[in-house]
DNA sequence: TCATTTTGCAACTGTTGGTTGCAAAGAGGC
DNA sequence: GCCTCTTTGCAACCAACAGTTGCAAAATGA
């Protein structure tokens, strides 16, 4: 039998993966996990379906792919403003920037399903141990300036109330995020952990 | 022309709306507002589909009637225990309840979904405005007592701080709710408020 | 008992998710 | 510039499912 020569023939298109995952990402928010459709995807890539059915083999695979390209690209570290105060709001305005995008509220909306549990739960909780990486340096330095005991109020806790009061107020509540009110919450934790 | 009788013929029953109206919560929460099915709620309130159908014509109406008759039983007052502390730690044990139960977890989701912006978005956000409604009488109480000044740390955001929290700690991080966590989140908004 | 309405049942239609076979096109290797 | 191999698009197709309709049986109040 002849052996067929690998790397040969057309290679697959850049821009149409491209294309594809950002469109995912796109019906993902619109859509939701579930009520999610693979044809409407390749429509809005302007691709043909059976391409993306011969990339991705299940709708977990694709999603699970546009999630990772998504957050592949998206910085962690929190600079450092040099005090407890600043950094908060450093880590604020983050959140709130990545729930004003698509992805980021495709993101939240997928970590937030029941189902989830399978392939995307895991990928989906990956920007949440990464965001308490981050906050584990921000307490660091907190500690080291003593504006903090973390031994007193453990980081998770506060990572939960700035996370959770953005997410409440921009997905739930559906407000804008006016200055008084980031300002008000970051008053009371940099108050309540002094 | 005859007047047709009104009031006569058989009278639409009772626990078969009942068991509709549950077997939709339960869908609701296992399949989210997209991806929800009438005929697979029928099918787990073991009626047939054609009965659901006429009772409810849409789905958005059956949805709609479903999350209100859940509210219309969740009590919204909060107990006075004398102290900020102690009003506060009932109000987040009441949000980490009302997560724990399917229904609870519904409504978040439902509240979440971008789509939901129509009729159920504003059902879902009813039990926003209530809990809004019972922090300022907490509000209140505590401004009495001078333990917190509203015109300095406004009560919404202080809302989203709890609630929020707990969301995110419940569904986003899937960690369980320990009594030390709850007191650090206590304890940090009431020195916060101080 | 009777009139009237609900419920179940079965069949049907239309839409949509997903698959397959084939022809055309594109990209490298020679 | 040709050749080979692969991808892509296209169209047809199947299966599953949402939603509708007509009819018969059951249930209920009068």
């Amino acid at each position: 039998m002849s052996t067929p020569r690998r790397d040969a023939g057309r290679p697959r298109g850049k821009p149409i993966e491209a294309a594809i995952l950002a469109a995912t990402l796109e019906e993902l928010s619109a859509h939701g996990l579930d009520g999610f459709s693979i044809p409407r995807v390749a429509e809005a890539a302007e691709v043909n379906k059976t391409t993306v059915y011969r990339r991705w083999p299940t709708r977990e695979a694709l999603v699970a792919s546009a999630l990772e390209a998504a957050l592949r690209e998206t910085s962690t570290e929190l600079e450092d403003t040099g005090s407890l105060r600043g950094d908060l709001r450093v880590m604020v305005h983050r959140v709130a920037r990545r729930m004003a995008s698509a992805e980021g509220r495709a993101l939240a909306r997928a970590a937030l399903s029941d189902r989830a549990a399978a392939a995307i739960g895991e990928l989906a909780a990956d920007p949440l141990v990464r965001e308490q990486a981050a906050v584990v340096a921000l307490v660091a330095r907190a500690a080291e300036r003593g504006e903090w005991d973390p031994a007193r109020h453990t980081p998770d806790a506060v990572l939960a109330m700035i996370t959770g009061s953005v997410m409440h107020r921009v997905l739930m509540e559906r407000q804008p995020l006016t200055d008084p009110w980031v300002e008000t919450v970051v008053d009371v934790v940099v108050r309540g952990l002094a």
